[in-house]
Parts: structure tokens; C-alpha cells; sequence
DNA sequence: TTGACTTTTTAGGCTCGGCTAAATTACAAT
DNA sequence: ATTGTAATTTAGCCGAGCCTAAAAAGTCAA
């Protein structure tokens, strides 16, 4: 029974690979990430995060700043978006290989993200012709750690009226998906923003198969390119 | 970030897996299986093994007789031959569907067969088409824990001349594994046994592709079924 | 039966990633 | 400036799965 051959250096586990994964995800929105946002998306205490945030500052993985909140480190980057890469790839080989459903792939990919060998890695982006977004429309960090530019903004931003492709659905609620989905709101679908009602009311989305009524709260997951 | 939805009971992690899956094959070929080849399979001390054995006894994975050696409970065995199912059917599906060597997809295969998700499981096995046999040969178990009746027999066992077809080629060895391939001794393979030279000397095989004289240790993992 | 030798278990300790409870620091409001 | 509250860290603990060294149990031959 041989050791782990095609593993990484010792302690890059997934405790480690979560933990950075969640800190790359809060600092794209603020500049620091703060140990009970940090705690919370893991489902961990404050006190066990701050822990563990030491240790991961210790390792140069993360720069830590008591009482203020962590960035990653490069070293800490790279596996960040290492993980977020195999995230993704394996949701699109998961659609469109293995056939699930689009509101199926985010939990199986969390079970593999941290098991998969690099050559698996590679021959899955292979397969799938190298693709740049997983299903729901998020991008695919390249290997260098880059991220393809894009123009997406979101479907509310647009004035009424003018015609889009979907680009993202930014969210990882399986319902929520499903739902969608079955409306013909998925990356890809054309459409055509028809108004928004007052007071939280319903967004008119135009699609080829006629029009959709939905939530504010979920249109604000909808991302576009204008044509 | 949500926790382990697809996961198992609690307890039953890598650790336990490897553990199992080392006892199961141990007690094919005796009745019990001590701790000391257990920590050698697994590449811990004797003392370890011993430890994590009365872990597992009082989980109730394994039935443990001190001094004499374990063996499984239903259970155990249960979640031996569900490891045993997955690591053949990732090995086929690497090898199949993904397009690596047949010498390649062990490692790969143990990197994922405690990760993989029942689902994932069950769509490889269909779009496989319900292989019963790894690449290498292996039975694959079924679900409810059955394996197939076979007739396999090694091929040293058979009177020179005898017609056969490869069935099981009994090794993880990637070495053994790439060299016998090339030289055409695969499952599937038609072949007639030569001869065998005295004193240890090369076993010589007729294959489609003409003689191939390979060394007495490489014939023995060899496994056919006589025409 | 008695050693001698091997196998196995026990004792004590370590690291990792968690926990709770208590102390500390930051910050906002008076 | 002081005080109260919220965020964060520290202290002390735990279990899993390993380790080494030592004790105990089994085995086997004289
Ligand atoms: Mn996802
Ligand atoms: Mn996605
Ligand atoms: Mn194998
Ligand atoms: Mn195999």
C-alpha cells in the first residue's frame, strides 16, 4: 500500500486547502478577511479559526494581522486558486462528460476537489477543450494563477429593453438552480430584461420560450454580457 | 461551505477504509489477519495497527481475537468491498472513458476511491456499461457485495500447448504492468503456452503478435481461462 | 519444562484540527 | 474620556491516528 505518490507537500491537506479557499473568496469582496466571516463559511468556531489561522500564518500561507483579519500569501494564492480551478473544471466534466444536472455538480466537486491528481487535472481540461467558466458561468483559473478577462455585469444594471447573454449564475444553491434552469435562465440563454416592479416586485426577463417572472433576490444572481 | 452531504457515517474516513480494505485482502488467504502484516501493507508500526485494530473492533468493523489476529464484521466487509467496487470502477473509468494506461490508473484510483460520491459511483458503472473487471483483470464487486464466478487459472498451471485467453494480470506494479502490456499480455489477449525452461528459466507465449519470453515471476501473476 | 525468540499489546507522547470558557482588544456611543 | 458591546485571541481540553520504548504473551526447540 503505497504513500500518497501523486500528493502535495506535506500539510497541504484539506483542512489547509478549505481554509484558503474561503480566505481568497471574503478578500475579493473586502481586503481582509475577518476569522468569524472566516469561521462562519467553514462552520467552525471563531476560536478554532484564529487557531488555525496561526498555524496557516506560521506556514506562510496566509498573512495574518491579530485583531484585523488575513490576505493569502502567494504561496497561499496559488493553492486558493489550484483549488477553485479543480472546483470547477470537475463541475464541467461532471455536466457535460458525466452528465449531471447543473444543480448536481457543486457538491460532487467538493468531495473530489482535494483528491484529484494533477494529471487528472489536466486531461479533464483536455477533454473539455480547455474551457475558461464551470457550468453556472464562474471563471476557471488558468494553471498560472490568471483569470480570463470578462464583461459580465449584472442583469439589473441594464436598462429595460436591451437584449443580453447570460453569462453567470452566482450562486450554489441547488434549488435556487434547478428553478432557474427550468426557466431558461442558464449561461448562454439570450435574453431581454423587460422591467422590474417596484417595491421588491418581479423581474420580466424575456427568453426564447416567452416571458419569466422571478425574485429580485434571484435576478441579482444573474449575470449578463450586452450584445 | 457546507459539510460532508454525500459523506458516511461518522468514523468511516480514509484511515478506516485503508485499514478494511487491507484486512479484506489479507483474509483471502488465511483466516485471520495479524497486525504485523497489517502495519506492513499500511507502512505503520505494529504498535499503531494494534491501537487503531481495537478502534475498529469497537466500531464493530472488524472482529479481533488479541494475540491471534482480525477479521471483518458484515460491516467491515461492507465497506471493504464498497472501497474494492470504487477503486475498480475509477481504474476503468480512467483508463476507458479518461484514456490513461492501463499501468497508469492505480495511483490515480486510490487517490479518489475515498472520495467519490455514491452517485458518481453508480453513473461511472453505467456508463461503463457494468464492467466486471478492472483492466488489470480484477473482479469488480457488485453492490449488494457479490463478485462474479469466474474460472481463471494461472497460466503455468496449463500443459504447454494449450489455447487460453488472458483474464487477470495480478499486479499494481506499473513497471510489470507497462513492460507486459507492450508485449501484448493483456486481459483479452489470446495465447498458447510454449514451454517453460527448467531451473527458473523464461516461460515462452504465443500471442497474436508472435513468441514473447518473459521471466517465471512475471508469468505467475499471469491468470487465463483455457479455450 | 524451561528458555529464547518473536509477536503483540501497553504506556506515554506527539500533531492536527476541533471545542468551550475566559481574557483581551477594538470600537462605537455616550 | 469613559463605558458597554462585539470581535478576537488565549487557555485548557479532547479524539483520531500515528510514534517509540517497554512489558507481556505466545511459540517453539532443547
Ligand atoms: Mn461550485
Ligand atoms: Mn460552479
Ligand atoms: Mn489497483
Ligand atoms: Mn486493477
Amino acid at each position: 500500500m503505497s504513500k500518497a505518490t501523486y500528493t502535495d507537500p506535506v500539510g497541504v491537506n484539506d483542512a489547509t486547502l478549505h481554509y484558503l479557499d474561503v480566505i481568497y473568496r471574503l478578500t475579493q469582496q473586502s481586503d481582509a478577511a475577518n476569522t468569524t466571516e472566516i469561521a462562519e463559511k467553514l462552520g467552525v468556531t471563531p476560536s478554532g479559526a484564529s487557531v488555525m489561522l496561526r498555524r496557516l500564518a506560521e506556514r506562510k500561507l496566509v498573512q495574518l494581522t491579530p485583531y484585523k483579519g488575513a490576505t493569502l500569501t502567494p504561496e497561499g494564492r496559488r493553492l486558493a486558486l489550484r483549488t477553485i480551478r479543480r472546483h470547477r473544471l470537475l463541475e464541467m466534466f461532471l455536466h457535460q462528460v458525466m452528465g449531471f444536472a447543473w444543480h448536481e455538480v457543486d457538491d460532487h466537486a467538493h468531495a473530489l476537489e482535494t483528491a484529484i491528481t494533477e494529471p487528472i487535472e489536466d486531461r479533464m481540461d483536455e477533454m473539455l477543450g480547455y474551457p475558461t467558466r464551470c457550468p453556472h458561468g464562474h471563471l476557471i483559473p488558468r494553471k498560472d494563477g490568471t483569470l480570463p478577462k470578462v464583461k459580465d455585469v449584472p442583469i439589473l444594471s441594464l436598462a429595460p429593453g436591451m437584449r443580453s447573454v447570460i453569462r453567470c449564475v452566482d450562486t450554489d444553491n441547488s434549488d435556487w438552480l434547478k428553478y432557474l434552469g427550468e426557466q431558461g435562465l442558464k449561461p448562454g440563454a439570450k435574453v431581454t430584461l423587460k422591467g422590474v416592479a417596484p417595491y421588491g416586485g418581479p423581474v420580466t426577463i424575456e427568453t426564447s420560450d416567452g416571458d419569466v417572472a422571478i425574485g429580485q433576490n434571484l435576478a441579482e444572481l444573474i449575470y449578463v454580457e450586452p450584445e
